[in-house]
DNA sequence: AGCCACTCTACCGGGTTGGTAGGGTAGGGC
DNA sequence: GCCCTACCCTACCAACCCGGTAGAGTGGCT
């Protein structure tokens, strides 16, 4: 399951995107269309601004605006810099494996089956952008 | 991610499945062969019992074993009860289903995405028993 | 100057994770 | 009827994560 937090950065990412062009918009707006706790979600979008998505401008007119192009952002990157691993099992992820003790890999079903989810999984992710996020009216 | 929790019920269950017809399989043999932390695994396997997954035999020539042929034992419905959801929201999960508050579901394409990727997840996960876990030589 | 809006630091209760420790108790064999 | 075996139960633990809340700081715009 994603994490609240991932969730919230999500919808977030989806308002933004339908706002985009129109300039810098504000946490508040935000947090209130999108009914996410103001405070938490500043937090969340400070950490979408350190990753690289988001950049912020100060004092009035200020406000969140997305760096790069909606359609240039992956949601499969998003979930893995925000919420962590997609795959199920760490021996099985391409961004953050770690070798599995338990077992060879060379010869171990549960592997094999969990790398079919894992690409199912991706060939869904990795083909949508923050366009195929924005909800339809 | 799968907690190590259910990574290692996942591995205790194949061994038991390529033991079955053997009579009772000890825990600390289970936890020699798979190297997994004894202690742990008897909470484990306690858990499984009480899932309905195993029974146990107490005293000399007791142990652990399957109470159903594995061939009727879905991946899906180990992970559901061990781990949790399948799904990555509340909002998509057809056995922890929980509303959305952010959004309405008719018109979230967020939501959308997501149930494309629980299916093609359940669409392994539920074809597949305990007989795919085992491991080749 | 003064307001506005993001930024930073700190805190907090409650829950989960991944275990460890140790004694209790039922079942079989002899 | 005793004893060993092997599961059963309770308790504890440190460390982290989750989902926030609070409040003061700081830079930019007019």
């Amino acid at each position: 399951m994603l994490s609240k937090r991932s969730q919230y950065a999500l919808k977030a990412l989806s308002y933004l995107t339908e706002k985009y062009k129109e300039g810098p918009v504000l946490i508040s707006e935000i947090a209130r269309k999108k009914k996410i706790p103001l405070k938490f979600l500043e937090n969340i979008l400070l950490e979408l601004k350190l990753i690289g998505i988001l950049d912020s401008k100060k004092g009035k007119g200020g406000g969140y605006f997305l760096i790069k192009p909606p359609s240039k952002v992956r949601v499969a990157d998003i979930i893995r810099k925000v919420n962590g691993p997609i795959a199920m099992l760490p021996c099985v992820s391409l961004y953050f494996y770690e070798r599995c003790k338990n077992c060879d890999e060379k010869h171990c079903a549960l592997h094999d089956m969990m790398i079919e989810v894992r690409d199912a999984t991706l060939n869904i992710l990795e083909k949508r952008t923050l366009v195929d996020l924005t909800d339809m009216p």
